[in-house]
DNA sequence: ATTAGCACTCGAGATACACGACTGCTAATG
DNA sequence: CATTAGCAGTCGTGTATCTCGAGTGCTAAT
């Protein structure tokens, strides 16, 4: 593979990620200065195919890339284009004061990457259940009805709004959350209700059967809640890869389906940005498409993953250099625990 | 406008409403027990037709109802189905001990609706400045990490984590949450801002830059609130009339701007069931299309409405009762402040 | 008032054809 | 020996034409 092939390669591969159509030798030589006539453009595409880096759709049509070619581009050729100072600042500022809880920090991270990058993202979020407690407090608002809000060691904060039982009605609520918290600290978030039964004072056993719900809710072992959030998926119908509907619906439901975007993603063990190309995808409902991930910590441990996908011909350098501006702000924004 | 022809209009409806295709003279005296011959159906679909109420794409094609023959219809003709009862229970169970914060309550509202009638729909939440503040608190995480949760008389509970500034650390804002809950009891969240300035003891006053940024945050001022919810929008790729990927786009650009559904949405001043059909949508983009749309309350005041949107040939008397029991369901939820 | 019969209309799908983009090969060139 | 010009060959796309069939509207008979 000498210069000229894989200058050839390179711009192969950019034109046909920005047009979607075939890229044929003329194009190329017209449209780039190459100092070199179509025919041999013509004798390089031909070598290029035979090494499996180009494929032909038709014999009368122009070369497209093939995963390897996608690969080999990604692996050796791609200049990582720095970003925009202004989109940079963007990204910060999404997530400036904006210490939410978890559930809509995932959300928000989902649509600030697909606004940005124009193909649908999912990001996962941290299994809650993996989480230390930290602390633990109630909010009486009324008689009947408290907030509860429980901190963890992961950086991040959850509330639930909770009837108050009858019989529990002007007890001293703050001062029981404030015992459960200081008993239970450190415990992980999974062992709460057994732990619960065990460490628990005797005079708060008769209110066990509140606290005991109180505590399923926060750990968010209600299936109500989602891990998931999706977002711009609109986008897709811009690219012409997806023009067909079939297509379309196989797609959007993988990526609806949150046991399939678990699986994919929960398999990944790098924490590094990571490409996946065509046929590289472990799923066959999306093998022709493409997906960028970036994995984002939360007290120095991969807790979660996000998830760009395009069709295969995507503009994999920028949207490595937004994975890799987010993942890292929206590390940030769960670090403050 | 006889017995005999509603009932062909009738029957005609529910054929096109199922099946998606034209209807013909042979086919609806071939399925339904009408006692008379096709010519006969013929001449009362040519009345029918020249009254207006239904069309004919081309000469050699069945009939299909225009919008004047669906709005008979839904006005005349629907008999409203009793919902099964598993739905109800369903429905009922969704909002059981579910006491989130409103933006999630809107989120699960979308999507139970969406998961119901397999139609996109989208919910659109209470303006947060309209309701009046009931209390707030605040609960102390870590030095430099507070959480506030505010109660407004419209039935809902928010809850902000805000970071205290070094200023304040070590101070009890506990008890100046209470003071300004006291003290700003029954104001509306829009006012709150303005108020604070008036209203404030001066001690507080060093703080205000503070307590001021908090309150702008709660009241939802801060732009990245989102006050529609949509749900469902794949369902409409089962739809035939949805194949089409420009009308694809044109519907869900729609749906996902939240100016022109809240246009559409803030104009109905009705609390019942509404059916807006084809033309009768008074929106450029979905003029092909039927919404259906309800009300929701909160202490007894109308603060939001759904909308599910369809093709013209949707299911009218089934989403009206979904809509029907999902709305009065988020009322009551909405009900225990 | 209803119905049978029939000529007519018009869209959908199939077939055929011309066009053009691009290739691969061969032979000429510096 | 790498490069290039020239040209025949391939194959998808777009267009025109045709057939088929569902369904209508009209007329005349019941």
């Amino acid at each position: 593979m000498d210069g000229r092939k894989r200058r050839i390669l390179e711009l192969l591969i950019e034109d046909y990620v920005n047009l979607g159509e075939p890229v044929g030798s003329r194009t190329l030589s017209r449209k780039y200065q190459l100092g070199v006539s179509p025919a041999t453009i013509r004798n390089e595409m031909a070598d290029l195919e035979e090494q499996g880096y180009l494929e032909h759709p038709h014999t009368s049509s122009g070369r497209v890339p093939s995963d390897k070619g996608y690969r080999y581009y990604v692996d050796q050729l791609l200049s990582r284009p720095g970003l925009d100072h202004s989109l940079i600042e963007w990204i910060r500022a999404s997530y400036r004061a904006k210490a939410h809880e978890i559930a809509w920090l995932i959300h928000q991270t989902a649509r600030l990457v697909s606004d940005i990058t124009a193909y649908p993202t999912v990001v996962l979020a941290p299994r809650g259940e993996d989480a230390h407690l930290a602390d633990l407090s109630v909010v009486i608002l009324a008689p009947t009805l408290a907030v509860l809000v429980v901190q963890t060691d992961a950086g991040y904060v959850e509330s639930r709004t909770v009837g108050v039982p009858p019989e529990l009605i002007g007890s001293d609520l703050a001062a029981m959350a404030a015992e459960i918290s200081r008993s239970l600290e450190g415990v992980p978030l999974r062992d709460l209700e057994g732990e619960m039964m065990k460490r628990l004072r005797r005079d708060l056993w008769r209110y066990q059967g509140f606290w005991r719900e109180v505590i399923q809710r926060l750990a968010g072992a209600g299936e109500d809640e989602e891990r998931v959030a999706l977002s711009g998926t609109r986008s897709m119908l811009n690219y012409p890869e997806f023009r067909d509907v079939e297509r379309l619906k196989r797609v959007l439901g993988f990526l609806e389906t949150e046991s399939e975007i678990d699986r994919l993603l929960s398999t990944r063990e790098s924490g590094q940005v990571e490409v996946l190309i065509g046929t590289e995808v472990p799923a066959d409902d999306i093998q022709d498409c493409s997906v960028v991930t970036a994995a984002y910590r939360a007290g120095g441990q991969v807790v979660g993953r996000l998830l760009v996908l395009g069709p295969r011909r995507m503009q994999y350098g920028r949207v490595m250099a937004v994975l890799e501006a987010v993942s890292e702000e929206l590390s940030r924004a769960l670090e403050w625990a």
